[in-house]
DNA sequence: GTTGCTACCTGAGCG
DNA sequence: CCGCTCAGGTAGCAA
């Protein structure tokens, strides 16, 4: 039934790890969102109850509205069911569709895909501290050939090395000046500094 | 304008790691809040907003309500731009005061001072990770003596060791497959994968 | 106590 | 540099 109603897409979604996680809200582009989901003042202002069907013509009911503090829609009651059911995840690709043609006006529709490529994980930006893996234009995982992150890496190594030693050294000093009771490690340095 | 009313001190605090940090808010004691921000239920229940000025006449509105979960009083919004703006820290001063006589009757003055003493970090108890300095009671900085830390900062040496040689590996082994071109470090890496 | 949901809030990134 | 977007949060409540 569903499937066989001629339909358009109106836009596709990358979800992101928010998404699918715990915050258990889908958030729509605003752009996209006020072009086909609009929320007039004379729309309850505390949002719609927005119906979809998924290919196989299973119903899925969303409550969509507008967050005044973010400045942002979302899909928030109904949403973290579907990410549940549909297992979908961080990466997959959800799209949502409308119907055309007399049969269909008006009806939503919605569908999810795998995201394609291998399994993986898309840190935010800000997390990123460095990727052995990146995700190239088409959309499969290549190694991260940036290599500025492996230098980072290595000079983070080489600095904690120093760390460690200097704090070996701190505390055999504060060890000497204090002539505290020795506690356990490194007895070189402590013979060292009890001389 | 500001400098020059008659102002009474409410109460100072001495503000925590957690209040000049990602919480985003400020706690107020108890006792002072109940005394001096008192939140009836007849005031709005979503808390209130407080319009503060500095010394320098400088308006801030923060959010004031209170949390039920955590039975405590706190500022919200707009403390975080004000932390930021005076480069609040952990251990710095700030002084809420009020206006007296019939000029500033009702007006609320904040200010804010550098702890004295000497410059000591004192990070909230779950990101201890290793300290090489603590603050004893007599609010000078010490070594930390628990040694502890120093072990695990020295197996996470070893860790972040290994994976800069798995990273290099794995960048060699890409290479090998992929036949590209030549980026710019380890030729010796490159010129064994290019056989 | 745990989960789902509403309504807030902020910072990073980007144009 | 400024303003917008939105990913990632939090508090509080209800079931």
């Amino acid at each position: 039934a569903a499937a066989e109603v001629e339909k358009e897409c109106m836009f596709d979604k990358v979800v992101t790890p928010s998404d699918t996680g715990k915050l258990n809200r889908l958030v729509i582009p605003k752009q996209h969102a006020e072009k086909y989901f609009p929320l007039d003042a004379s729309s309850n202002d505390n949002g719609l109850l927005l119906d979809f069907e998924d290919s196989a013509g299973k119903p899925w009911r969303f409550r969509y509205s507008y967050w005044n503090s973010s400045q942002s829609y979302v899909m928030t009651k109904g949403w973290s069911r579907f990410v549940k059911e549909t297992r979908l995840e961080a990466g997959d690709i959800v799209s949502f569709k409308r119907g055309v043609g007399e049969a269909a006006r008006g009806r939503f529709f919605i569908d999810w895909r795998r995201r394609r490529g291998p399994d993986v994980v898309l840190p935010p930006p800000h997390h990123r501290g460095f990727n052995l893996l990146s995700v190239g234009s088409d959309g499969f995982a290549c190694p991260d050939v940036n290599l500025l992150p492996i230098l980072i890496l290595m000079i983070r190594c080489r600095a904690l090395f120093f760390l460690e030693i200097i704090t070996l050294v701190l505390w055999a000093v504060w060890n000497t000046r204090n002539d505290v009771i020795f506690t356990g490690i490194s007895p070189s340095l402590l013979m060292q500094a009890k001389v």
